[in-house]
Formats: structure tokens, C-alpha cells, sequence
RNA sequence: GGCCCCAUCGUCUAACGGUUAGGACACUACCCUUUCAAGGUAGCGAUACGGGUUCGAAUCCCGUUGGGGUCACCA
């Protein structure tokens, strides 16, 4: 069975990579009939952030790709958080250090920096670990570790010949062994590093397709090494291409790129994001532009992936967005849905009839919901604001407004057929363009010239409430 | 700097030896029109460079350049 997993360790805010990773080792599990896990690598204690792995999680369900295994679902094969496998770990460590193929070094963080810095100010370029206990007798390294003194457990790489690593994207990558460093292990505080801990994990779990960030396959070969030191088959490797920033540099959020938080937070739909995230680097075979996780289901191959880094747009997330709001979704389904972001954003106003005719009408209008508020205002307040425009425009409508609002007042019905032959009579009679009569009623009704239509605009604020302000737009206008 | 990956319009991409190099975002113009949008039409705009291979290269090979990544007791 196929099997895949995101690691993400929980440091920070849910990063769009996360979801970008989670997405295809999701799509691919599913296409497969196979699994999709996340294991959460904490086993740095000192970046741990205790609500990080919890926002994680809770991206992942937001985002609609709940894995079928993790911290909050766990099964047979877990636990699903690192730090729970530590002695795991450790007796894989064993293994590693019995058979030959780890060795225990004895120096302390600063003798490595000092010895680093040395080499730096003689000008030579860091080379790795100089492998000083690398050939320590068995007996002295274990005697001093049964003394109490702190240790390492270090990868013994081979000193010749290649490591080579076949990415089912890029072909075989060929790495010199002189190359490698021997990479730490096991931590002075017993802990695993990641190369030990994610391949003991991934091969306890079944892992059988490792797709990650492109970061990681330079350190790939240390990784096969450790697999074929333990004596377990490699995991397909599959390394993606890189989301960068504006930049051009990677996506990351320490450069003040958004997080799947701020997207959130700006009103943009979950499958829009995904929809988004599925065309960077991969295309539908049809060219089509708007597809779904279940689309990405049914025609992903390995074969209509681009290896040239990708640039995170938010222009484009932004219109596809409103595409989404559009053309994808219901009507019922868009006011929900932004009436729920709404009440998440502390703005109270009742999902019914009023609210969803004016959805109806803003909707080309707004492309993530975080703008509608602020275009939407003045149909549910009395009290909106006119704003310069709008107060000229209700300059100009002085000599009329009194009367248009009369005619308003007599109108037989209010409804946008009997309100469009009003207001076009009206401006006939007055011998105004259309347009002059309507720009300041639309000032009147709305504060602003921006606004949807005319007669749909009077038809949803209804009667009353038009000639109501109306009467205060007039005396504003006055003062 | 060593090593590794990558390279088509500003951006996301299509093309898997033969196309006027296609589409989308953005931008510009026009249409629609009561404003703002949405929508429609058109325009602008790319195979980084140099060598090969081939009847024929965006496509295959080599080099150059450029960009990115990685060189932690972080993942």
C-alpha cells in the first residue's frame, strides 16, 4: 500500500510549504488507494511551540486534507509525534553503533565551533565534522560513555566511492561520498536528530513515498546511507520544486511572506488556496485552470510536474478567488460561508433575505471576504457615510432630489422594472441624462458613487429606507 | 566558496524533434453601461547565451551565464 506523510515540526505558523506538501502527498495517497499520515517532528526542544502542532492540525482540516493518521488520530503504528518514539530511536541508534556504521564523538558544541571558526579564519570553507573520534577504539568509547561523559552518535560515512540518489523527478543524483559529512545522530541530550528519527519513523510506518521540499535532497544520500545501515529497502524519493516568495528567494514566513493563517484571515476559500497551490508546479493535462483536490485525484502524474521553482502570486490567488465566489460556488453557499467569516471577524449582522440579496449583488465585486465589509457598509447601517465624491455629486442633484424624491414616494411599485421607467421618465422630463439624475441618488442611498446597479441597488434598500435617506442626504447636502 | 537542483512572456504555465511558441493573471485599449465591478473583444509580452546532434530544435548533448538550495548536537 502507498503510503505518504507530511513532517511537519511544530515551530511556528502553519506555512503554506506544509500545505503545499500536504496536497500532493495527499493527492497521490488517495490515487493510490493508499494512506496519508503526519507525523509531528518535535524533537527540537528549544524552537518547541506548544499551540504550533494544535494551528497545524487545524490547518489540515480547514484545508479539507485531514490525514488518515496523526497526533489527533492516532493508530496502530504510532505514535504520530516524534517525541513519543524517542527510545525508538535510540535502540535504532544501537543497531547503528554495534554493527559499525555510527560512532560516538566526544566533542563538545564548542570545541566544534572553535574548531569551524579556525578553519574559517584560515580561509578555508567548513568541511564538516573533521571526523577527530572517528576511529576511536570500541572499548575507550564505550568506557567513557559508561563513565558519564556527554557524547554524539555520528553517522560513519564511507570515506569513497558514491551515494547515488534516484528522484523520481530528476532522474539519478549522483553524490561523492568525500562529499558527506559525517551527520549527527543521536543528540547529546538523546534525542534523535531529523535524519535518524524521520527514516526510523517512515520505515515503522510504512512510509513508501517520500515527497518533500527540494531542501532536502542534498541530505538525501545521509539518509540512504542510514536506511541501508539498518538494512531496509528506500522509499521512492520524490523531491518537489521550491514555492518562492516575491523575491524570487524561498517561501518562507520569516521573510514576512503569508501564512495559511493570513490567507485565512483575509477571507480567501480553502479550495481556492488549493486550487491555487495545485498550479504551482503542476498542470491539468486539459489546461483547465479551475480544479479540485478530486480532480488533482484523478489526473496527477509525476510526469506534468515543473521542476523550475514557482512564485507565489497573491494577484492571481486573489482573482481565482473571486472566481471561486463566481462562478464556483452557490449563491446560498457564499453567504453562508461569508457570513460566517462575518461573525469570525466580530461583525454581527443576520444571515436572512436582506444580507443574501446583497451578497447577490456585491459579489463581482469583492474577491476575498475580508474586502466586503468595508464595500458592503452602508446597507446595514442607516448611519454610512458620504464620502467626497459623494458629496459633490450631491451638490450637483441639489435642484432635484426634493423632487425625485416626491416621484419615489408616489412610485406604484418598487421593484427595479417600475423604478428604471421612474428614473429614466424622471431625468427625460427634467431634461437630464440619465446618468446626472442617477449618480446623485446614488450618492443619496449609498455614500459613495461605487455601487451595484441602480434599480436593483433602490429595489434591496426598499421603499422606506431610500426616501428615508434620502431626506438625510439632502439635509448633510444642505449643512 | 564546495556540492546539488533548476532555466518558455513581469508572474503561473502549455508544447513530450516539425505549432504564426498556446492559455491564464497582471497591464493597455475598446465594447457593454447609471457609477464601480463582473463579462466580452483586441493588444503588449518569452524559449538566457554559445556550441554541437539532426533534413528540422523551446524540446537531445556539452559549455557559459543566471537563479535557487545546502553545507547545525534545526527540521
Amino acid at each position: 500500500m502507498v503510503v505518504t506523510r507530511i513532517a511537519p515540526s511544530p515551530t511556528g505558523d502553519p506555512h503554506v510549504g506544509t500545505a503545499y506538501q500536504a496536497l500532493f502527498n495527499t493527492v497521490f495517497a488517495r490515487q493510490n488507494g493508499g494512506k496519508f499520515i503526519v507525523r509531528i517532528e518535535d524533537t527540537d526542544r528549544a524552537r518547541y511551540n506548544a499551540t504550533s502542532e494544535t494551528r497545524i492540525l487545524d490547518m489540515l482540516d480547514w484545508l479539507g486534507l485531514t490525514p488518515d493518521a496523526s497526533p489527533r488520530h492516532e493508530d496502530e503504528l504510532g505514535p504520530y509525534t516524534q517525541s513519543l518514539r524517542a527510545d525508538l530511536h535510540r535502540e535504532h541508534a544501537r543497531r547503528l553503533l554495534d554493527a559499525g556504521h555510527a560512532y560516538r564523538a566526544f566533542d563538545t558544541s564548542e570545541e566544534l565551533d572553535a574548531r569551524r571558526k579556525a578553519a574559517e579564519e584560515r580561509g578555508e570553507s567548513y568541511r564538516g565534522y573533521d571526523r577527530r573520534d572517528r576511529d576511536l577504539p570500541r572499548e575507550e568509547s564505550d568506557r567513557r560513555a559508561a563513565a558519564g561523559e556527554p557524547f554524539v552518535l555520528r553517522l560513519r560515512v564511507p570515506l569513497e566511492g558514491e551515494t547515488v540518489v534516484r528522484d523520481r523527478l530528476r532522474g539519478d543524483v549522483r553524490f561523492d561520498n568525500r562529499e558527506l559529512d559525517d551527520k549527527v545522530l543521536l543528540k547529546t541530550d538523546g534525542f534523535p536528530t531529523y535524519h535518524l528519527a524521520a527514516m526510523v519513523d517512515d520505515h515503522l510506518m510504512g512510509v513508501t513515498h517520500v515527497i518533500r521540499a527540494e531542501e532536502w535532497l542534498v541530505s538525501t544520500p545521509i539518509h540512504v546511507l542510514i536506511l541501508r545501515g539498518l538494512g531496509w529497502d528506500e522509499p521512492e524519493w520524490i523531491h518537489t520544486p521550491w514555492l518562492l516568495g516575491p523575491t524570487g528567494k524561498k517561501y518562507s514566513k520569516r521573510r514576512g511572506d503569508p501564512s495559511v493563517e493570513d490567507f485565512r484571515r483575509m477571507g480567501v476559500l480553502p479550495e481556492a488556496l488549493l486550487n491555487f497551490l495545485g498550479m504551482m508546479g503542476w498542470s491539468m493535462p486539459d489546461g483547465r485552470e479551475i480544479f479540485g483536490v478530486q480532480d488533482m485525484i484523478e489526473h496527477f502524474t509525476w510526469e506534468r510536474v515543473s521542476l523550475g521553482g514557482s512564485t507565489f502570486d497573491v494577484t492571481k490567488l486573489r482573482w481565482l478567488n473571486g472566481k471561486y465566489l463566481r462562478e464556483v460556488l452557490t449563491e446560498e453557499d457564499v453567504a453562508t460561508r461569508l457570513h460566517a467569516f462575518l461573525t469570525e471577524q466580530g461583525v454581527q449582522v443576520p444571515l436572512d433575505d436582506h444580507f443574501r440579496a446583497v451578497v447577490r449583488l456585491m459579489v463581482p465585486r469583492f474577491e476575498v471576504f475580508s474586502e466586503f465589509w468595508e464595500k458592503s457598509t452602508y446597507f446595514f447601517t442607516e448611519d454610512y457615510a458620504f464620502n467626497e465624491k459623494a458629496l459633490k455629486l450631491l451638490a450637483d442633484g441639489r435642484d432635484f432630489l426634493d423632487d425625485l424624491r416626491r416621484a419615489l414616494a408616489e412610485a406604484p411599485a418598487f421593484d427595479q422594472t417600475t423604478l428604471e421607467a421612474l428614473l429614466r421618465g424622471f431625468a427625460d422630463s427634467a431634461g437630464l441624462k440619465p446618468g446626472k439624475v442617477m449618480q446623485p441618488l446614488r450618492a443619496a442611498v449609498a455614500g459613495t458613487p461605487e455601487s451595484p446597479g441602480m434599480f436593483e441597488l433602490l429595489e434591496v434598500l426598499g421603499r422606506e429606507r431610500v426616501l428615508s435617506r434620502l431626506d438625510r442626504a439632502m439635509s448633510v447636502a444642505s449643512a
